[in-house]
DNA sequence: GCAAAAGTGTTGTAATTACACCCATGG
DNA sequence: CCATGGGTGTAATTACAACACTTTTGC
C-alpha cells in the first residue's frame, strides 16, 4: 500500500471521472462503494503522479476500474470550492484502512496529507457498457452502474460532479459525434434515437431522426438484425471509422 | 517580496487568464511583459490561496492587472502537459528578481518551488477594453492590450493557451449571450455586428443581423447616437438587466 | 440634393416538422 | 392474416438567406 507516497502524486490536486454508459433507456454512472462504515459512493478518482500528464492519469485511473484503455474521455471542469472537501469522511477512509497503512510501516503523518483542501479535475468518459467488467480496487466495497436518475449517496461535491458531466454531455451531443463513444460496434438505428432521446430528454420522430442522422454521412449500413421479434428487421449500422476530423466537429 | 511563500499556495498549481477585449474589430489580449533580458510576454496569472477558492484566485489576479473586480470570467480547461513548464525560463526570472529575495530573507531554496511542473487552469474574462487601466505587476515590464492575431512571443504554452480560449469563446457565443460582455455599457446594433463578425470570422447581412439579435428580446432601444458623421444616427442599446437566466442560455 | 449609413419590409429557398403509407417478420 | 415495429416518401410549416427600398444625417 505505497500507493499513498505523497513524493510521487502532485499535491492537493485529484482527478475524478464521470464514467457513462448506456443501457436500457438509462445513462448509468460506474460508482465504487467505499469500504467504511457509511453506505457512501464515490466517483472512480485518483492522483497525478509527478510525471504523468493530466490525459494519463485519467486514462490510468478509468483503466483501473473498467478493464479497457482505448476509452473516450476529456476533462471538463474542474471543482475548486472551499467546501468540496470533507476531512471527516477521508478520516474515516483512513481509520477503516489503517492495519494496511502500520504494515506497509507509514505513519498518521505520512497519509495525513490526503485530508488537506483538494482541487478535482473532473473528467468524463463514455463507454460501450457491455466492454467493460468493472473492477473493485482496494478500497472499494463494490462497484457497479447506476441509473443517473437515481444516484446513490455520493461523497463530497460527487453528486454536483455528474450533473455538470451531463451538463456538458447534453452541450457537446450535437457539437461533436461523441454519443456513438456510448454504443457498441454495431447498432440499430432505433439504439441511437433512444441514446439521444435519453440524454436531451427530448423525442424526436422515429423518421425524421433517422433523416437527421444518416444526412450526417457518419453510418454504414450492414445487413438486417434479426432479432426473433414480430416485426421487421432492422439495420444494424456501424460508425464509419475513416472520417476526417471536420466532418466530425471534432475541433 | 513574500508573494512567493510557498506554503500559502496550493503547490504545482497556476491560473492563466486569458483577458479578452474588443476595439476596432480586433479582439485583444491583454499581456504583460515581464521584466527578463529575453522579449517574452506571459498570460497574467497567479498562484491559488490555501483558503481561497479557484474563481477568487482568478478574479483576484484580474484585479490586479485590470483594476475592475466586476468581471466576466470563466474557465475553460486545465492545461498539464509534462512539456508545459519551463524551468529556464523560471530561472531568468529569478535571476533577474534576485536582490528583492535577498532584501526578504529568501534563500534560493525558498523560491525553487515555482520551477517545477506545474498544472494551470485557464480562465478566460471577457472586459469592456474602455473600463479597463492595465496595471504593471512587480514583475511587468509593460502590460498592454496585443490583436490576438499578433501576439508578440509568449512564455511556455500560452500561445496554446489563447488559442484555446478563442475557441472556447466562439463555440459558446451562440450557446450564452457571453459576447455582450466584451461591449461598453451601451452600443450600436453595428458594434454587436462588428464583435461576431470578428469573434466568428465571417460576415452577416445587417438586417438579418439585427433581426437575428432583437429576436432575442434581450435589448432594450435607448435614444439616437449622433456622432456628427453625414448619415443616418444609429439607435443605442443596453442589455436587459432583468432577463431571467433561462432566456440566456447561461445554464 | 447628394453620399453614406441605418432602418424596415418582402421575397425566395432551404431546413425542419408533421403526416401518411407500405413492408417485413413471427405467431 | 394480423399485430408490431421498421423503412420511406411527401406535404406543410417554419426558419433563414437574399434582395429591395426608404429614412435620416451633415455637408
Amino acid at each position: 500500500m505505497n500507493i499513498l507516497n505523497k513524493e510521487d502524486y502532485i499535491e492537493q490536486v485529484s482527478i475524478d471521472c464521470v464514467i457513462l454508459g448506456f443501457h436500457d433507456r438509462q445513462l448509468r454512472v460506474l460508482l465504487p462503494k467505499i469500504k467504511i462504515l457509511k453506505n457512501i459512493w464515490t466517483l472512480p478518482g485518483g492522483f497525478i503522479l509527478q510525471n504523468e500528464s493530466l490525459d494519463d492519469a485519467a486514462l490510468r485511473i478509468l483503466a483501473e476500474r473498467t478493464g479497457i484503455r482505448d476509452i473516450y474521455l476529456e476533462q471538463f471542469r474542474v471543482f475548486g470550492s472551499l467546501e468540496r472537501s470533507s476531512p471527516g469522511l477521508m478520516q474515516d477512509v483512513l481509520d477503516f484502512h489503517w492495519d494496511k497503512f502500520l504494515e506497509s510501516g507509514l505513519t498518521a503523518e505520512d497519509v495525513a496529507w490526503v485530508q488537506r483542501r483538494f482541487i478535482s479535475i473532473g473528467y468524463y468518459a463514455l463507454v460501450d457498457i457491455h466492454k467493460v467488467v468493472p473492477v473493485c480496487s482496494e478500497l472499494d466495497e463494490s462497484c457497479e452502474w447506476y441509473d443517473i436518475k437515481e444516484l446513490p449517496p455520493l461523497a463530497f461535491d460527487h453528486a454536483e460532479i455528474v450533473m455538470k458531466a451531463l451538463g456538458y454531455l447534453r452541450l457537446m451531443l450535437n457539437h461533436k459525434l461523441i454519443g456513438f463513444n456510448l454504443l457498441p460496434e454495431t447498432f440499430t438505428m432505433k439504439e441511437v434515437q433512444d441514446l439521444y432521446e435519453t440524454v436531451l430528454d427530448k423525442p424526436f420522430r422515429r423518421n425524421n431522426f433517422q433523416k437527421m442522422i444518416l444526412d450526417l454521412d457518419i453510418l454504414e449500413r450492414l445487413e438486417k438484425k434479426f432479432t426473433g421479434a414480430a416485426n421487421k428487421a432492422p439495420y444494424l449500422y456501424r460508425f464509419k471509422n475513416n472520417i476526417g476530423e471536420a466532418d466530425l466537429h471534432l475541433e
